[in-house]
DNA sequence: CAAGCACTTTACGTTAACGTAAACCTCGTC
DNA sequence: GACGAGGTTTACGTTAACGTAAAGTGCTTG
């Protein structure tokens, strides 16, 4: 809990296009402050395909995103399975058929769906803590005053 | 998934001032569509506290709503155990002294932002979504071209 | 009264998403 | 050439949030 988030990395360790650069695990990691760990489980559940260079992974710039929305997702609350079929059928869509195509789209709706169920969740969430927030406050001032008028 | 869920129950067995209303777990358990396991578990964990006729549970109002906030906080990604949290400052809010109230506050304010951030989140992500979405429909119909332009 | 619900407790099982540890490479550098 | 900082694989451990099964209680209904 040391260091904020970059989502988007500004690091910028030399102006480099961007689209050329590549990343070690360990700089993605502290990228998005996840564990090494955590990266090399997301490519087991077939979520990244790094390249490698003898043995050691290489980042490029389209895994740097995938292990973005990754992490989007989950804040969601989405499952890795849930974010893994939307992803693959996204890559598996220039060739896709028609069936496949369609699928995809079937699944979109659903998780358009989902994605309104939760911003109505927040809506009467948010509703909620302002409510609760209020209470604590006034309760909290109420002290105050007793406080005062115990010893005038 | 056969029924649709009745967050609000209309039910309304008898023209009972839902104030006075007593549920039991299976009925509540439909309400919500989970499992009375999930309550008992809930119980268990502290998030729930029904009083007994016997050995049978038996639900108010107030065990209803505090389900409602429960399954909503999970829906939104928060751990039982956050939502516990909450859900017991605010019932220790009355004779609450002034220290749990400001820690209370400041729990209140850590939500309001991770609510915020999923806001962005999803507002992002919806955006994604409609692009894929864009893309595939853009696919499906050239497709319907080829298909026609190949069978005149 | 037997059968069938709806409920109870106890307890072990399961799944997702990693954490953690051990044992091993492979650099640059002191 | 020892070593420290990064990387690697393999494999077992952990936690949250329930699922599932067994065995019992209590009512009411044919």
């Amino acid at each position: 809990m040391s260091r904020s988030p970059s989502q988007e990395p500004d690091e910028n360790v030399d102006a480099l296009p961007r689209q050329q650069r590549t990343y070690s695990i360990g700089e993605l990691a502290r990228m998005f402050e996840v564990t090494p760990r955590t990266i090399r489980f997301y490519e087991q559940e077939g979520l990244l395909a790094p390249s490698r260079q003898g043995q050691k992974r290489i980042y490029r710039e389209k895994d740097r995103v995938r292990l973005k929305l990754t992490l989007r997702g989950k804040r969601l609350g989405f499952s890795l399975a849930e974010i893994r079929e939307v992803v693959m059928m996204y890559d598996a869509m220039p060739d896709g058929n028609a069936r496949q195509l369609k699928r995809l789209i079937e699944i979109l709706e659903e998780k358009r769906a989902n994605l309104e169920r939760q911003q109505e969740d927040i809506r009467l969430m948010r509703m909620e803590i302002d409510d609760v927030d209020q209470r604590a406050r006034d309760v909290l001032r109420q002290l105050g005053q007793e406080e005062k008028s115990r010893k005038p």
